[in-house]
DNA sequence: CCTTTTGGTTCCATTATTCGAAACTTAGTC
DNA sequence: GACTAAGTTTCGAATAATGGAACCAAAAGG
């Protein structure tokens, strides 16, 4: 009920696991990892053997620590390169923020999350990488309310589904009642504001 | 026997899937995937279902095609990050291409792949991302040899066996008797050419 | 030196998941 | 309407995942 953990599946678990490491930014022990995991042990431990041993992982036998692997980087670089409609769009957004006179934003939306694909006067792709390449949950940024606003409405419900993703301190205003009206506004105005 | 497919257990399996669409380098029909993988109908669209559900793929319903999701970009940034010893080792190559004149590369080996880290001229870490960030078999480059050279026996081994990673086109020496006359040449010189 | 604790790894019977052939449902063609 | 291709769902058998407990190694404490 309610409380994530992993998702479907064991390949759900998995990619918890390897996610979870990823967050972490930097080579983590065993420990660590089992403590802030609902795991048990061996079934941990089976997960880090499983992800190392595809490349996933590496794990640093001297320093027995789990970083991420060559693998992963491979898939990142063709999902970066493929992912990032900002080339294409350039010409478009360039116009357009000389046009307006304010920072515009490229953003996809995908699952309940908003990427950030350009920003208006990034010069140099790996610009983009460092700046932009983060997402946040759709309903917090002005961006992500836009293109929320303009979903039928299972899409919309499979969104708001999604946003167990990753967990929140659940301040925010995340009940679908509080947004709801807002997204009216948005459809009406044609545009949101951050 | 030898001929690979998958790897290990059901996460070997999704995360086989998920090469092949990244390796596509664009969005894929489900049939095309089917036709050149080994796993029956209903087994591959359940491992899409799966990946596209926990948003490593995102299914795109208008044109049917399955790409690269949104958490694999995440994963990118944070990989990238991580990986990147390059900051740390920036001054050095600096001073080395400085004084030897040559093109350096700064590689790391992992399962018998390098990753291309930096290359001495890079001036911004997203400049690297584009050109460096590729992989290939470590035997095939200076860098790749250079380092298996100075490996224990069983590491080597260990290296060798995972070069099945990606299914190469058998023209190249990869035979480990090839490979390990050359090898001993670089550890006596101390270094290797591409 | 022996005992305890902490961190990591392996066993293995139980159990839940995955497998995949076949049936079925669209959507398109003749 | 009959035929084909692409995509989706079902379901019993087969397989792989699970996790408690035992085990090992190396520090920390007595």
């Amino acid at each position: 009920m309610g409380a994530d953990g992993g998702g479907d599946g064991t390949v759900g678990k998995a990619l918890d696991v390897l996610d979870r490491v990823a967050q972490a930014g930097r080579p983590v022990r065993f420990s660590e990892l089992l403590s802030d995991s609902a795991y048990p042990k061996a079934t941990l431990y089976r997960f880090l053997q499983t992800l190392t041993h595809q490349g996933m992982l590496a794990y640093d036998a001297d320093r027995q620590t789990y970083g991420l692997g060559v693998r992963l980087v491979r898939l990142a670089h063709v999902a970066w390169a493929q992912s990032s409609i900002a080339p294409l769009a350039r010409p478009f957004i360039d116009r357009l923020s000389a046009d307006v006179g304010e920072t515009i934003h490229l953003a996809q939306l995908d699952l309940g999350q908003v990427l950030y694909v350009d920003k208006r006067n990034a010069q140099r792709p790996v610009e983009m990488f460092s700046q932009a390449g983060k997402v946040g949950p759709a309903y917090c940024t002005g961006v992500g309310k836009a293109m929320l606003a303009f979903l039928s409405e299972d899409e919309l419900a499979r969104a708001m589904d999604r946003q167990s993703f990753h967990r929140f301190t659940d301040h925010t205003l995340n009940t679908p009642a509080k947004l709801l009206p807002e997204l009216q506004v948005i459809r009406d105005r044609g545009f949101a504001f951050d």
